[in-house]
Parts: structure tokens; sequence; C-alpha cells
DNA sequence: GTTAGCACTCTCTTGTGGTGAGTGCTAAAA
DNA sequence: TTTTAGCACTCACCACAAGAGAGTGCTAAC
């Protein structure tokens, strides 16, 4: 698994652990290397010797091109579908023209401007992440997909309890950046308004400023060993928190967006393979573990064909990178598509949009 | 168009607008288009007059059940595809199985069982709606769709104004039923948390218990025609009010679930017409006005095929009902699927669901 | 009214041959 | 030694034909 970090603006610094310097693919091969992929992200289809003999630009006849290709299969870098049809690039392939034979291409202006005018500043995180998700997918015609990992630091700012009916009472809680997390629960016994007002009183005056999972825990063990010193009114303040607390910590967003983009691909087209997909992606939690691999790394990641490791996922590719406010990674965001997308346009895009997030994000 | 109210529990009254009575299609050709309808229902393939006659149980030879079904025919309640198919049922077929041919079936034990497990009484009334799509479309195999239209009685319960940073400001609104909603603010100006405290108060003073929709208007007004006597203070307040409440008041909640269930069904597996399908759920534009629709019938409502008048929908059967919180409807909840779905099955369980979601949402 | 028989129609499958794109290999040219 | 031309070969793809199978409509007999 290689890593590479991107600096964007057209131009590319590679941390590139491949570059095989080891076996000896001799520069020409790697030009028509790069011309087939290149040419196979165009149109898709297996690319013979001769229009790749045309497309390099090196005058040279298509036997030679042969001769060539027959190198590259060795080194399994292509390989042809059947006999008498073009090759593709295996994801090897991919793999060192991504690495290797790239430079990234600064997204269009067009695309610069559509993403910076849609990225209103002034809303909440949730639907940030939604407009970037929908951008991604909308600027790159694959499935954009955006995620809000747990924090390593969300913060207990306030806590509402409020009586709804007889016996349900609404919390309402604020972290950190004020997102507002609420639940409905229903109770044993009747809270009178003032005595929810008190618990709520008493909560915030504890908890206030305090990492949420702290909070989580100093509850739980609250409830456990419940001592004398606590007034019963206390306990069972502290029981209602609890509820709540938990859904703002286990609170997981993440948005797909353009889905649908990906039945354009022949390659993904069977209705099955595209059925599985889907629900994949409406489980989220796969897709959730890859991008959870992404949060540590530095840059542009991407994921060529099964490097995934899901099956699911074996003729697509995954490329994300983590988003970062004041040097905190606070997400992860990337697209989905097939493993042929265009990642010279896809990827500085996914930088772009990370960048452009992550300043929204910061205010 | 017809409307027919089911009662459930197996036995079935139809307030039957169809039933031709003017036109002399016999009780026996009646029986025929039953098991048509039944046996395409099942398999999904145009029905020959052999299969049918053993179906029936009459004892008859395929020559008399051709006889019957050119009667049929004529009569527009079925087609055959080609010379040398069996038939199918058209739109005005299926109409008149639905109204008068069909005796709903109660559902199953397991489906009862599982739907009424499933739903958790203490939760809130989005993730309510969350399930109960849930289980429409696992159930039924079919997309469930549940929406919660704007509430005709919508209450401004609280409102909280937090201070987020220097000049943002976070505005919570719980409305009716312990609904909450918010949104992050950009101000020209610093308030301090004691100015925001003040505004809320005022606000909450002003408004709690009114409706939202007044609420929004009064606040527009305020806005406007900011008189003389109202302090600066509270004018602000107002202004920072306005957004929160007309989040509140556009909502509409609306979830799809299981849309890759359809994906199952041959007659609509080509992949352009899926994305088309899917495109227009996420969209939802259009299916919230077909459910639009039925918020004022009385009981189940079935258009079949072209009757939505979507041409998306062509194919497709929407079967939904509304459900209702004493007496008065709070939404609307369905299934789509194909049109030749089994009718007699999903009717009772969409009917069952809607009353199960109303109990649930009474608490 | 029902049925058997029959010719007919149309889809679907299977097989066949042709075409075109592309290959690998070999031997000659550079 | 590299490049090229030539050639035989392979395979997907297409069009077409032939046959099977399912089902029909019609007619004439029961």
């Amino acid at each position: 698994m290689t890593i590479q970090t991107i600096v964007i603006a057209g131009k590319s610094t590679l941390k590139s652990e491949t570059r095989q310097t080891d076996n000896p693919v001799s520069e020409r091969a790697l030009h028509f290397l790069k011309a087939l992929v290149e040419r196979y992200i165009r149109d898709g289809q297996p690319v013979g010797s001769r229009t790749l003999a045309k497309d390099t630009g090196l005058d040279l006849s298509p036997a030679t091109v042969r001769n060539v290709m027959s190198d590259l299969e060795e080194l399994g870098l292509v390989v042809s579908p059947h006999t008498s049809a073009g090759r593709v690039p295996t994801v090897a392939g991919y793999r060192l023209f991504v690495n290797s034979l790239l430079t990234w291409r600064a997204p269009s202006e067009d695309d610069i401007a559509s993403l910076r005018t849609r990225f209103d500043v002034r809303t909440d995180a949730k639907s940030l992440i939604e407009t970037a998700s929908t951008l991604l997918s909308g600027i790159t015609h694959l499935a954009g997909v955006v995620m809000l990992p747990r924090h390593e630091r969300n913060v207990f700012r306030q806590i509402e309890l409020l009586p709804l009916s007889e016996k349900r009472v609404l919390a309402i809680l604020v972290t950190s950046e004020g997102e507002v997390h609420n639940r409905i629960m229903g109770t044993e016994r009747h809270f009178t308004p003032s005595q929810l007002e008190q618990a709520s009183n008493y909560l915030n005056r504890m908890f206030t400023g305090q990492d949420i999972g702290e909070v989580r825990k100093r509850l739980l063990d609250d409830l456990k060993n419940a001592h004398a010193s606590m007034d019963q009114q206390m306990i069972r303040a502290a029981a209602l928190a609890q509820e709540v607390v938990e859904a703002a910590e286990s609170r997981d967003d993440c948005f797909i967006a353009g889905q649908t983009n990906l039945m354009e691909f022949g390659e993904l087209a069977s209705m099955d393979r595209i059925r599985q997909l889907f629900d994949a992606f409406n489980q989220k939690r796969e897709i959730l573990h890859i991008l959870d691999r992404c949060i540590a790394a530095e840059g542009v990641q991407i994921f060529i064909g099964e490097e995934s490791g899901y099956a699911l996922l074996d003729d697509c590719s995954v490329v994300t990178t983590s988003y970062r406010v004041e040097d905190r990674v606070v997400g992860v965001l990337g697209v989905i598509g097939p493993t042929r997308m265009d990642y010279q346009r896809v990827v500085p895009i996914v930088d772009v949009t990370a960048r452009l997030l992550a300043a929204a994000l910061r205010q």
C-alpha cells in the first residue's frame, strides 16, 4: 500500500514508495503505460497496439508497441482480457501510473468556482457535509462521500431537559461546535418542570467544558455506585443525561451522494453488482471502515481495486483525504468510482474540496 | 381514479366505484381475470391459456379459456405483449382486480410480530419514521416511504440562543411534540451571553404556545416595521429567531428505504429506468407530490401504473395510506413497487404499519 | 357452449460463417 | 540490437438461418 501526498495547484510532490528502481522498466515502456492508462480511462476499452502507437506520438510501428506491451504484461502492469483484445491496466499498472506517471492537473476554474460559491460558511456542520458530498459527486460524476468521525475532542457544553408529556422528557445536548443532539426518553415517574430544571442545572454545573467521553464515564460510575453523598434527584438527572450523551458520542455522520452516477459505468453495470454496492452504501459500515483507515494518513489516499480489501469494491477505486481544522483531523472525505476513473482530475478535486470544507468548518 | 377503504383484519369493505354493472362481464370471466392476475403477480410471465385452465380448477379446455381471454382483451382488461405470448393484465385489469376481486389477507403473524416489536415507543418522531419505512420495505420487499408532512399544528415551545464564537450564534427551537430544530447563524455583531439570554427570554415570553406559522409571520412583520415601541435588542432577537423558525416550518421529513429492492424486478430492470427512478427518489419532489395527494383520502390508496400521473412510475404502483393521531392526519406512508406487486399482501401491511406508527407516535 | 384440431405467429435459442481487431512469432531491414 | 513487415492465428461480435416451443385465432365438430 502506497501513500502519496499531493500538494495541489498543478504541481505535485510525491512521497513515492513504489518507483521500482530494482526492476528495469524502461522509460519508454513507462511512457507507453501512461498513454495506455490514459486512453483506457478515456474510453474504457482495451487498447490495442495500433491506437497506442498513434497515441504516443513516438512514430513507432504497432509491432514495436506490441513488444513493449509484452514486457509490460510480463511485469504484471497490463493484461489482455482475451487473446485478441487490446491491453487493460492491472491494479499494479494503475498504481504505478498514479504514483509516478501522473502530474496532477489543477481543477478547472469552473470546478473551483462552483465549489467555492456553494460552500456557505454560515451553516452548521451537518449541512456542510451534505453539500460537500453533493458537490464532490456532482463535479466528479462519481459517488461522493463525506464523513465526520467521532471527535477526539467533543466537549459537553450545555444540556437542557424539557418535560414533554406525563412520562416523557426531551433532552437536548449541545456539544463543542454547536452540534445539537436530542433524544426523547420515557421515564418511570413524573418530573415537574422545576425538578428538570434543577437537574439540568446540576448537570451543567458538573460537566460543562468536559470531554464527552469523560462525561459518559462519570455518569456511568455515578449511576453504578450511587454514593450516599448524592441526592436521589441527581441520580435521576444522571440517568436522563446518560442516553443523550451516549447518542452524542456514538454519532457518526456520513453522507454519500451521487451513488447513481456509478450506474453509468459499463464495468459495474450488472444489476447485481450495483445492487450489492448500493446496499453496502446504505449500510455504510464497510465504507466507514475504509474511511477510518485514512484518518491517520497525510494527504490524499488512493485505494485502487482490491487494495481496499473489500471484495465489493474490487473494480472500484476510492480516493480520500482527511480534512483538518487547526491541525486536528476532523473528518475524511472522498469519492468512490470505477478503477478507471480520471485520477488526474479527481484527485485534485478531492484535495481542494477537503480544503474548502475545512475552511468552511473553521467558520 | 378509484378510492377504496379497507378495514383490515382479513375482511374487507369496499367503497367500490368501479364494478362496472353496465358492461356485462360474466362472473366466470372475472374468475379467470382473478386467476390470471394472481398468476402473473406470482411469476411475472405472460400467462397462457393452458396454465390458466389448470389454475382455475374449473376443468375447462385451453380453447375455452382462450375465448374468455379474448373477451377480456376486448374489454381492455388484459393484453398480450405479442401474438404468441400469454396475456398480461392492463392497468384497468389490475384496477378491477384490486377493487372487486380481492379479499385482503391479514398480515401473517410473523409480519405483525416483527412490526410490533420493532416499534419502540420511546423514541422521537424522526427515528420512528425511519424504522417505519425500513420495516415496510423489509417486509414487503419493495421500497418503503414514510412522510411526515408539515404539521398543521406546529407549536412554538421554547427557543434557546447560545453564543458559539465571536460572531456565530446557535439557535435551538423546540416545537410541539419534542421536535428540535437548530441552526447556526452568522451575525454582524457580537452578542454577549447575557444579551442572548435576554433575547431568548423575550422570544419565549412572546411566542410560547403559538403556532409556528403565526410566529413566523409576526417575526417578519416585526422586522419590517420595527416600530419605535421595540427595543433594538428585541429586533435583533427577532432576526435571530427568524431563520430557525423558518427551518422548523419548512421541514418535511420523508424517508425512503429499500430502494434497491426494486432492482430485483425484471420489468424495471433496465439500468436506465432504475437510475431515473432512484434519482427521482433522491429528489423526493415527485414522490412527495404523490403522497400529498393522499393526505385527504380516507383509508388505503392505490395508484396503479400511469394512474399516479408520473411517467417515471408508469410500471410501478404506489400503495399509501395516511396515519392519524387523534383524528388528525399527521402523515402518509406507503410502498412503491412494480405494478405486479402482491396487493393482497402488501395493502394490509401498509394499513397495519400506519396504525402501529400512529400508535407509537401517540406515545 | 365447449372442445379438438390446425395453421400461424412470434420469441428465444442455437449454430454457423464472416468480419475485424488484435495478437505472437519469425525473419528481414536498419 | 532494435525495429519493422508479414503472416497465421485467436477470439469477440454480428448477422442470419433454422428449429423448438409456446401460445394464438379460427373453424368445424361434439
